[in-house]
DNA sequence: AAAAATTCAGACAAACCTGTCTGGCTGTAA
DNA sequence: TTACAGCCAGACAGGTTTGTCTGAATTTTT
């Protein structure tokens, strides 16, 4: 139960993850997920009962793959300071290796506009932590009053969306790169 | 032949240009546009040869919408910093009016990420004169060297992207409000 | 051994999609 | 008057979509 419940719906997932990532979610359909997984498609209802919590599956995906990179990123740092840097120079390398994919919870919100779903709330869940991690590490950062900290961190952030956002555009990390000069300027 | 062309063809863009801003341009298919717009199918296809080139053409009216309004926020200021807070400003109501829909261009190639056709290439022409438009503001400012011209151009996009993304996440124009803040210790 | 959980292949339903085509109507231009 | 541009309604083709269902085989748990 645990061997083959792991391969099969392991397999529904991370074929979920590579396609939608790569194609997006609407110009994605099951039949090409079970085809490409090698699994029948009762067994993909049977994990999921449909296409949406697969799609909420796949944000939670997205998050482990970010957040484990990001670990590696940061094994070792200790200043903050260099830790966000790390954290745009992870962004950098996890665009490249992705074709430049932009995003998964931004690119999904702009894909459904329609509100109130599961699937939204995962996305801004997923981007709240980002968000977070953010205002964490300029809260461990001396000599910044107390009262500038979520302002920093909120430029920061937005820094963070827009070089990830412009990568997409232009498929190339020059705005990361960008965005890195822009830090060291306020960090 | 002038009025009713004129009409006709006005309506379809102004009804796909509503649509697709709204629901996306994947979710919105051609039977609801015709029926919305109160048009014949095959006067559709008289006009466009294809839904790819009625996209092309709701990009385009994206770009003069955003830019007659960006004219009416410009009136009457001279000064290049103040025009670029302005063009923030108009972001925010820009968004506003559009339920938080977000950036056009960056929806339409979060949707579609397949490259090289004609929709790729008119959302990263109207991007660019999103980011030529920050260029110009920059060089005119007085007391910027000119080898910091682009970066400070690079980074101020940089917000501009972030804010108007995190806007249709979050639903609301704090992030803009950050971003001009961010701005004002910037220029 | 019996029962329950998991997986298979694939047909099927009902709805959607884009684009084509038929055939006819109207108004303007030559 | 003839010709053509523009527009109409709607059928149609050929394909796609998500999700359900059948019925059997396999594995795991009890």
């Amino acid at each position: 139960m645990i061997s083959t419940d792991h391969s099969v719906k392991e397999q529904i997932v991370s074929t979920a993850d590579r396609l939608f990532y790569r194609q997006g979610y609407n110009l994605t359909g099951i039949n090409q997920i079970i085809e490409e997984a090698g699994v029948a498609k009762a067994s993909l209802y049977y994990h999921f009962p449909s296409k949406e919590d697969l799609c909420v599956a796949y944000l939670k995906r997205r998050y482990e793959k970010w957040s484990s990179m990001l670990s590696r990123y940061l094994e070792g740092v200790s200043d903050p300071a260099k830790a966000i840097v790390r954290c745009f120079e992870c962004r950098s390398e996890y665009l490249i290796s992705n074709d430049f994919s932009g995003c998964s919870y931004i690119r999904i919100i702009a894909e459904m506009p329609q509100r109130s779903d599961k699937i939204n709330q995962q996305a801004v869940l997923n981007k709240e932590k980002q968000h977070q991690f953010f205002i964490d590490q300029v809260k461990r950062m001396k000599d910044i009053p107390s009262d500038n900290v979520l302002d920093l961190a909120n430029t920061i952030y937005l820094l963070f969306d827009g070089a990830t956002v412009q990568s997409q555009v232009y498929r190339n990390v020059l705005p990361i790169e960008n965005a890195i000069r822009a830090l060291q300027k306020l960090i």
